[in-house]
DNA sequence: ATTCAGATGATAGTTTTACTATCGAAAGTG
DNA sequence: CACTTTCGATAGTAAAACTATCATCTGAAT
């Protein structure tokens, strides 16, 4: 623990059963979720293989999280919350919503290098998570009753957050929130069809190029609004 | 079999070890199936499910799919074959690339009631089907490899039909492909959290009440392409 | 120092899922 | 009528997804 002010990453706790951010195991159980996620899928990962690779055992894990799902679902969250806080702090002082929006198409594409500062979380390694596996935190049929418990409150704050911006640019435009959803999802399936499926779109895959996504999502945005201000 | 044309909706072969359109067995799975994974989600399907539901066996169903997994990109697969299908058909003879991008956003939303004339496929379920699971067709580690195999043609044939109509209306435009894939993406997520999560969107979620989806993606793609004639 | 609660590890066991293998009956084909 | 293909029936395996119990260790309260 630094005594330095230290980044509230906050997420539902009804989402674990002991906060794993409180002890040295939890830090292990998330830390290696996140590699292990990234490098099998969601599908492939079990809680056996958690378990050996921390050198913990299952039913350790299990005092921490109910199942596979809601591990999922906290990561992601966790994301969400680091994403909003970053809009926070990179936005600060800005008045120009034009420029909080590119800001905020930065951030998403993850064209901004911002420093985590989370010894335990592997912060690429959760992004590759957020593009691959986050959509299968909701679409279930468990999502209205995860919803009613508050799972996604943390996807959601951060939408309304951006698309208040969307608001003071263009007060006329009809649908600042589900372009923004648009955007947040699209940011992620052209990523992934630019590595897997290129057919499916012009954003090239380069390593490190993320830039491409996000002069498509700005291109996107801007011609939009810019009638509508 | 009828002695009238008949719409032939191509899947890849490698999809399945027994084509199920070919017998009365490989019918009911196909039916049951898409009832099934509409009614439980696909995490809760399974084939011992899908045995009990037809009063056939488990092991007579691994005669026809090799995995559940397979058999969900059968059924995208078809959809999206039937999709480009509709597209063909309602588009032929037009020539105006504006008017033919309208026709498509409709269908895309199922605003359009077009005849599905296969008796054992219920469409409506289908459709739900694609907008909550059909991203977990490719969203998995082994997606170069199916794709090399071909399991996403479909996807993508359709994706460059409709990007071409795209780039009839406005060839300065720089993304045709990555927008339709957006679109079409959209036109399901969209569609979803309407029901589900509903403050991400303006798209308000009446009982058949689609026509709000694509009112929100006809201004969008409209909006985009405007500029660009 | 002793006790006590909480956290973890070790072990074992259950149910369900995802398959694979074998066999025999039925049904249609040459 | 032989023959092949299809399907159902049954059984079995390995792994996944948990649940339960008990012993140990640690740190805090008395």
């Amino acid at each position: 623990m630094t005594e330095f002010a230290t980044v509230q990453i906050q997420v539902n706790e009804k989402l674990y059963l002991r906060n794993p951010e409180q002890t040295e195991l939890g830090r292990n159980i998330i830390s290696s979720s996140i590699k292990l996620i990234a490098e099998l899928g969601f599908e492939h990962f079990t809680f056996k293989k958690l378990a050996k690779d921390i050198h913990s055992t299952e039913a350790s894990i299990y005092r921490y999280f109910e199942n596979k799902h809601k591990l999922l679902i906290y990561l992601v969250s966790w994301y969400w919350s680091w994403m909003e806080y970053q809009v926070d702090y990179m936005t600060n002082n800005i008045d120009d919503p034009e420029k909080k929006l590119d800001i905020v198409i930065d951030i998403l594409c993850k064209s901004s290098k911002f420093d985590p500062q989370f010894s335990h979380i592997n912060e690429d390694a959760l992004y590759e998570i957020v593009i691959a596996e986050s959509s299968k935190a909701y679409l279930t049929k468990e999502v209205d009753a995860d919803n009613k418990e508050g799972f996604f409150l943390r996807y959601k704050s951060l939408c309304r957050k951006i698309s208040s911006f969307v608001e003071e640019m263009a007060p006329e435009f009809k649908y600042p929130r589900a372009l923004m959803s648009t955007i947040i999802e699209a940011s992620h399936h052209q990523k992934f069809f630019a590595e897997h499926l290129p057919s499916l779109t012009e954003v090239s895959h380069n390593e490190g190029g993320e830039a491409d996504v996000s002069e498509y999502l700005r291109y996107l945005v801007f011609r939009l609004l810019q009638e509508n201000k």
